[in-house]
DNA sequence: CTGAAAGCGCTTACAG
DNA sequence: CTGAAAGCGCTTACAG
């Protein structure tokens, strides 16, 4: 049988609400009291029972987190930077992850219902509808890297769009006229958002240069086929940016393949910077994403909405920088130079 | 306010304990009535409180997972395992990671007592005398990858020793007589296991070579000094074999930079079967774990303990099998062919 | 500063 | 088949 309560009072030789006081260091307790508390509660290990804390305080001191069915680095990063930020808080993680559709995300969401505190929620099927069918108003939420828009709740993204800019810019000033886009998939939130900055940067930085955009959908065999179809054109572009790593890496296949040096002939960079990017030939130049900051930064803005519930929290979208990782793919050749251009970290509205 | 079972019953104008009945599929409701019920719980959204069941069943539903400070894919594909069985059992996921320590991970064990109906625990921090100072012998666990041996608690391992087996026979089979191994860390279970396979696979299929080992500890970086280092010796090994991928990319590199060709010169294989393994020039040979699997396993494993907790749990050491991937860099030159040779699964013990 | 008591929202023998 | 009641282990006004 499990030490409870009663039993330290017992021991004590006081009652249970003095025991309760002074485990949870409330003022009105004599110092020896205390301590004699203290002693017997280590000596019978007596660890509170969560439920019935939970029970009556109505708090679980628990946050859920949902993600979608989502593989390699970017979620174990995410997870960890959660787990950072919420044991220092003496939060629990509970964990939700491969959830393939709406409604699989739908039944998680609702299972987590009364063991959350608070919810971190990144899910390509999470809406502001879906939000407000299967979120109760009562349970605070932060939205990472959500199209959701005002929403009643906090969202926090990467910024896809400032890093696509910085990468553009720093294709255009090494002397690459003419800067190729190697595109995502079409309904995919970070593809839109880099499509944008490929496009905002080249407007400004080269508004007399065409746009020069070619259909992807994140794979690395999309990436292939879109090395060839610009090997064909001519002129030949002079550098390309893929919307993300894996497309960089097919396409570098494809101009290896063709007999075209890079980054001599063309230079090419990507986006995320998966493990992969410095074990390429040459490495590859690419967009870092910070994931770890992404989680501690979500669980911390969760965490000061639990804390003081009744203040309005300012319904912001918060980006997160982006910085350029500039290796062999480029032309700069000085091997992996991280150029720590802070982008972002501005608030938007 | 949150809806209670108070609520439900007046409304469907029946006693709360006949509304736990029908919500809980007692057999001792009538039709009609669990449809009455059943209906107002559904208007009213109602959600049992999962702290109060808690309290009175003494169980949470709730799994939890004790994992040390792990990066990648391995942590990823471990998590996403566990977490699709436990779904599939409406069982719960609370996660901690990231405790370098022995102290961390007791603390965060600790701190998931009475959270938790049963506990999965991977940590080199872990032994026999950490398990009986930090877990209660009523809460159920089953150990991952773990050393530890009689202790009280079913575990799980990886096939370490076959899937070294499996590719030292693969790698001789190939005709390359002599086979040198790149150790890993000292006192790492794993590292010892691939050692321990290395040895018997060299002593049953070449027992007259001599063996051939070389210090590294895991890093690419290990890999690339243990690369020269075999690179020096006279005569020069005809394959290597590291005791994992990251080291046979760093050995991989050495071997370039000397201008030794591979598979022709020197044939190299490597353990883990990492993303990266397949990116490097050739393509690395290795030996691939099932982590997915692991995960699952040993979620069914703690789920049938939790079932059924009289009944003595048999408790033995089940490995769970490797299988060795041929790709570029060993000699046989079709590529990737996944020479599914299955070793392992049984049971030790 | 300390204690007796109420109550959080459930489940489950115990009656009927 | 259904209900009244006890009780799970806590916390917290309310008295003293």
């Amino acid at each position: 049988m499990a030490v409870t309560i009663r039993d330290v009072a017992r021991e004590a030789r006081v009652s249970v609400a003095s025991v309760s006081r002074a485990l949870n260091g409330h003022a009105s307790v004599t110092e020896q009291t205390r301590g004699r508390i203290a002693d017997v509660a280590a000596r019978l290990r007596y660890v509170p029972h969560s439920a019935a804390r939970s029970l009556i305080t109505r708090r679980t001191q628990t946050i859920g987190a949902l993600l979608p069915d989502l593989y390699g680095e970017f979620f174990s990063e995410l997870i960890r930077g959660i787990d950072l930020a919420a044991r220092a808080r003496g939060l629990h993680l509970l964990v939700s992850s491969s959830h393939g559709n709406a409604n699989e995300a739908a039944a998680a969401l609702r299972s987590m219902q009364g063991r959350v505190d608070g919810m971190l929620i990144l899910s390509p099927h999470v809406d502001a509808a879906f939000l407000r069918a299967n979120l109760p108003d009562s349970l605070p939420a932060v939205l990472l890297n959500s199209a959701a828009k005002n929403a009643q709740y906090p969202v926090l993204n990467i910024d896809n769009y400032g890093g696509a800019c910085a990468m553009v810019r720093h294709l255009l000033d090494a002397g690459h006229t003419g800067v190729a886009f190697i595109a995502g998939p079409a309904g995919n939130f970070d593809a839109q958002q880099r499509d944008k900055g490929y496009r905002a940067a080249m407007a400004e930085h080269a508004p007399k240069m065409p746009l020069n955009v070619v259909d992807g959908d994140f794979s690395e065999e999309a990436g292939y086929l879109a090395g060839r179809k610009l090997l064909a054109q001519k002129p030949r572009p002079r550098a390309v940016f893929a919307a993300n790593d894996m497309m960089a890496v097919g396409c570098l296949h494809a101009f290896k393949e063709a007999g075209v040096r890079v980054p001599e002939d063309i230079a090419l960079a990507g986006f995320d910077d998966i493990p992969i990017a410095r074990y390429v030939a040459p490495p590859l130049s690419t967009v870092r994403v910070r994931i770890v900051d992404l989680g501690r930064s979500a669980l911390e803005r969760l965490a000061s909405t639990l804390e003081k519930p009744d203040q309005a929290q300012a319904l912001s979208v918060q980006t997160l920088s982006c910085e350029i990782v500039v290796r062999g793919t480029c032309g700069t050749k000085s091997n992996e130079i991280k150029a720590r251009k802070k982008i972002g970290d501005q608030s938007i509205q």
